[in-house]
RNA sequence: GGAAGAAUAGCGAAGUGGCCAAACGCAGCUGACUGUAAAUCAGUUCCCAACGGGUUCGGUGGUUCAAAUCCGCCUUCUUCCA
């Protein structure tokens, strides 16, 4: 496929963080990019619209929850992804992977896939690498990732060196059962805090040409040290010119740190589930907005933000709103954690092409970490 | 004027002789959340120099080894009858 491919720009001259323009069928877009999560073709709260304003690009959705509700073939008839939840951006779909893990006690895994039993009314559910892609296409995101088993950690060597071994099969099996031309699949690279695993995963995925690589199985619990230790166990192996993606990974450090490696996408759920949760993301570090010291403070969330929800509200009155549980608090507060991060990587983007990410990457920290973290 | 019933922690509400500093819900205060089973989950909320101690269950006086629980009186409220 041709209209989908990494145009590098610029390499930070101290660091491997690298910036330019994914481009995809729906668009090209700056990385490194941080993606907004909607899991069930919408970004919890947020209209496409409003995405836009916070300068989205690539958004999320997810196969194994679709293909459950409404159901590929309504997605399908609708027209696809984009027509359906009207986002004309690129869209992202996971494959039911990351379920592997977070739905670990309604699955069973064997060679030929993962056997759910749902979430929802308990019935039973297989997933191939072939029926993932199968559903995939059918959804029509622009970037489609193969199944994997996303794995728990800890886990011993020779669990995960067995499970490597089949997410490499469920790898092949998935892109040989891949016919869209339109689309790009992603080969996922696990191995856990493994690093000859990782290195031997991220290796085979790349005799197998995918048009882009993501690094999966970190934020699930580990420590951050050893998270950052598995994204450089896997960065050193990808093709220079393909998107790296870093799977789940939200937290302020932890964007750095990937970017640092070579990463250029990453997504997750955590600005959206947090804010939802009052919990928020600010320059000078987590704010919490229900608590009582935000009671008669009229300044806004964070005066360092251009969103809309720190442009015209104050904390006392999100405090308010997230108090009475009224919708409006919860989809400010969403708009505000997603413009955070996705400014967050626009001021990455700019010290890149300045060649001082890494300065960049101090000073904020600095201010960030001044108070408590993600 | 008479009759019946009720008063429990910020609110609602269990408990009706010892296992009660008192269930539970709400409100309050605080944490957590990372390819979304999440508008969720967890802790905490009488006072204190606190792995112990001190004061509580409308008020007051009793009964009892022991009372939120039983008895007398008082106060307030609700309903019904006049």
């Amino acid at each position: 496929m041709n209209n989908f491919y990494l145009e590098i720009l610029h390499v930070d001259k101290h660091s491997k963080a690298r910036y330019g323009y994914l481009h995809t069928p729906h668009g090209k877009v700056e990385f490194p990019m941080f993606m907004p999560v909607g899991t069930l073709a919408t970004v919890k709260g947020l209209s496409p619209e409003e995405l836009k304003e916070v300068g989205a690009g690539v958004i999320l959705a997810n196969t194994y929850h679709l293909s459950l509700r409404p159901g590929e073939d309504i997605v399908y008839k609708a027209g696809g992804l984009h027509k359906f939840m009207n986002y004309d951006g690129p869209i992202l779909t996971d494959s039911g992977g990351f379920q592997v893990f977070s739905l670990a006690e309604k699955r069973k895994i064997t060679e030929e896939g993962v056997t759910f039993k749902n979430h929802l009314n308990g019935a039973k559910r297989f997933f191939s690498p072939e029926i993932a892609i199968e559903i995939e296409e059918k959804l029509g995101a622009d970037i489609i990732m193969s199944l994997d088993e996303c794995v728990h950690y800890p886990a011993d060597y020779e669990y995960m060196k067995n499970s490597v071994e089949r997410t490499l099969r469920w790898a092949k099996r998935g892109k040989d059962a891949h016919k869209r031309e339109d689309q790009a699949l992603f080969g996922i690279v696990q191995g856990g805090e493994f690093a000859d695993l990782r290195k031997y995963c991220a290796e085979e995925l790349v005799k197998m040409d995918f048009p882009g690589y993501s690094i999966g199985g970190t934020s699930i619990g580990e420590p951050k040290d050893v998270m950052f230790q598995m994204i450089r166990n896997s960065t050193p192996y990808l093709p220079f010119d393909k998107p790296r993606y870093l799977m789940g990974v939200g937290s302020v450090d932890a964007i750095l740190e990937g970017v640092q490696e070579g990463v250029d996408m990453f997504d997750c759920v955590l600005p959206t589930r947090i804010a939802r949760h009052g919990a928020l993301m600010t320059s000078t570090g987590r704010v919490n907005i229900r608590d009582k010291q935000y009671e008669e403070d009229f300044t806004p969330l964070d005066s360092n933000c251009d969103c809309y929800c720190c442009k015209n509200y104050t904390k006392a009155y999100l405090r308010h709103l997230y108090k009475c549980e009224e919708m409006f608090g919860k989809r400010l507060l969403s708009i505000h954690n997603i413009r955070f991060l996705i400014h967050l990587m626009e001021e990455i983007r700019k010290a890149i092409q300045e060649d001082r990410f890494l300065e960049f990457k101090e000073e904020f920290l600095k201010k960030f970490n001044n108070s408590k973290g993600f």
